[in-house]
DNA sequence: ATGAAAGCGCTAACAT
DNA sequence: ATGTTAGCGCTTTCAT
């Protein structure tokens, strides 16, 4: 029951070509000084007996060890999969950084690391000391994290930064955040709205603050004030509530809102319901990221799509360019993201026949 | 920039230490004929230089390898994925399968394998070869396939067939089909209902059968007959459409229907709203699975709960304690699923005021 | 263009 | 209870 079949190593292969061990590594390296020749004949033996090397064996001996890390933030990603709403950004970054690797022979490894803890650099070096990777996918709030991309830079391995797009050490991949604010504004300066809040993350993601300079500079070309028009929730259903109830509460509310995530975009869907305002009918609404979430959304929500797979698919291109010493001269990506129109934006609201005003019309 | 910086190792500890590196080696791996004195030191040593033994090596010098693969095949996932529907089962077993190694210091590797590709053997050989994992779960229709079970029976490589019921290698670990089955059917019954239809799964997965069956024998108990309330689909939601139409399309069609999964029940509940059926006033629905799907359809649908987390769990630990040589005698582990109630299932169709029935009342 | 020898970090088997 | 030796499968020197 216990006896494992031993596995064809590179000494059968040897044997079975009568060649050196080192002939058939050079074969499986594509390494030079092999004529055609033996190359083909220490191919037959590896084909017939279906020999693959151990990479435990390769990075033992220095070479790669061909797996690449995907680092998510512990509490968020559990959280996420414990509350089971649809939120696919972990199957999007496997969907896109699982399958580019496959196509060159490396594999990606989901690692949870909890930043709570004060020794996260313990925590990570004793990964990088046990699996050696090839790379490492660092997604946000870890890629401006400076403690954690100063140890990956120290130790001189390949990452990307996803989401970052700060200069320094590693790959900074990013979608056009501010670029994308701005084509959701002007989505809707297109319907004609004039007074269109936004609801942005917390500030220690930094993409927080892109999201919301594009939603500003749209408005400011456009020549309108954003005065009042801008509030900051967490990326939680429950802050989007709060900030939307604040927003539509004032005494000019707007007539469409940007949330920067989907989850606060639910809750100022709800508030919305609360108040009896129709969505689209009253109040427009575009997200940000397009989870599944928002398909399902009554009305479905219009949304900028975060490219998630195209990114990690990026990153990990860039990562294994790098462990082939092609220094790729581009430190920094960005990945397009567009628009995906569902049934949450119409004209604003003062152009149809409208309610009485609360007071002042 | 390439100047990789050179990790502790086991020497390292060893001469910090003041010890062999053989004693340092019982340490790490908790092995007995180390004097308690000797123990702390080495241990201090350890913690002082963040030593962490390389995997790599590890399994080199034929100890583990401290890897799990979990096989999902390839077609089937990146279609989940792709599509971008809410199906979470690939996140649901990295919360239980993950976590569950995590705990015990192994790592958990999703490998996507191509069952049409007529050299799956070669594939999994080659992939056993290249990373020696300690173990596999096998998810379905994998985990009934005889050439995949042989391989790593003949392997012996401990290995779990999640979502199997049949005897044979490996540790078949299934969620109580026919139970939930016949549960689902008891809480229509419950409710009043007569006639009830089902929609079956595809018959390459076993648990097709189990779920019907368990349909047929709460009805036989319930004394009412099944003739013509059953239609396979194949788990689309096309399919479930299509079996939808011909349950409801017939003389005398079911007041309650239980699709084997999420997708075939909103294909149902979509034909249920073509033929301006409510549900659930004219018709009540159950769904497997419960995947985030469900609960944003309209209305939300009740279903049965597959628990995925859990079942990695188990597969998981399962596969730690056969590594551990702890033969478990239990070769097969059921996980129970439960009912989750929400707001498509009412009383039967004719038990309320009604619109007058076609023909006879 | 090929081969032989040394060693990667660790553990199993054998001393002591 | 501890240390020594050999070897895992491979790639890197360094010969030839």
């Amino acid at each position: 029951m216990a006896r494992r079949r031993q596995s064809v190593t590179i000494k059968h292969v040897a044997a079975d070509a009568g060649v050196s061990l080192q002939t058939v590594s050079r074969v499986i390296n594509n390494e030079p000084n092999v004529r055609p020749k033996m190359q083909e004949r220490v191919q037959a033996s590896i084909d017939k007996l279906g020999y693959v090397p151990s990479i435990a064996a390769q990075r033992m001996s220095g070479s790669k060890s061909y797996l690449i890390l995907a680092l998510n933030d512990r509490e968020r990603t559990v959280e996420s999969w414990r509350a089971r709403e649809g939120n696919d950004w972990v199957d999007q970054m496997l969907l896109g950084g699982m399958l580019t690797c496959a196509e060159h022979g490396y594999r990606m490894i989901i690692e949870l690391v909890d930043t709570h803890n004060d020794h996260v650099e313990k925590e990570l070096q004793a990964v990088l000391s046990s699996l050696r990777p090839d790379g490492v996918m660092l997604t946000p709030p870890h890629s401006d994290n400076p403690l954690i991309v100063k140890l990956f830079a120290d130790a001189g391995l390949p990452f990307a930064r996803i989401g970052s797009q700060s200069r320094g050490p590693g790959i900074a991949i990013s979608m056009d955040d501010a670029g994308s604010a701005r084509k959701a504004t002007e989505h809707l300066l297109a319907y004609g709205h004039k007074r269109i809040g936004f609801i942005a993350g917390p500030p220690d993601y930094e993409l927080s603050g892109w999201r919301e300079d594009g939603w500003r500079g749209a408005m400011a070309k456009a020549g309108l004030g954003t005065a009042g028009l801008s509030q900051a929730g967490d990326f939680s259903e429950q802050s989007g509530s709060v900030a939307a109830r604040a927003l539509l509460g004032c005494a000019e509310p707007p007539t469409a809102i940007i949330a920067s995530n989907d989850q606060m975009a639910l809750g100022a869907l709800k508030v919305a319901r609360e108040m009896s305002l129709d969505v689209p009918g009253d109040l427009s609404l575009i997200s940000f990221d397009n989870s599944p979430l928002v398909k399902f959304a009554q009305p479905p929500l219009t949304a900028i799509d975060q490219p998630i797979a195209e990114t990690a698919s990026v990153a990990a291109q860039a990562i294994i360019e790098a462990n082939r010493g092609e220094d790729s001269n581009a430190s920094s990506h960005i990945v397009q993201a567009r628009l995906v129109e569902r049934q949450s934006v119409a004209l604003p609201c003062p152009a149809r026949p409208a309610p009485p005003a609360a007071e002042g019309s």
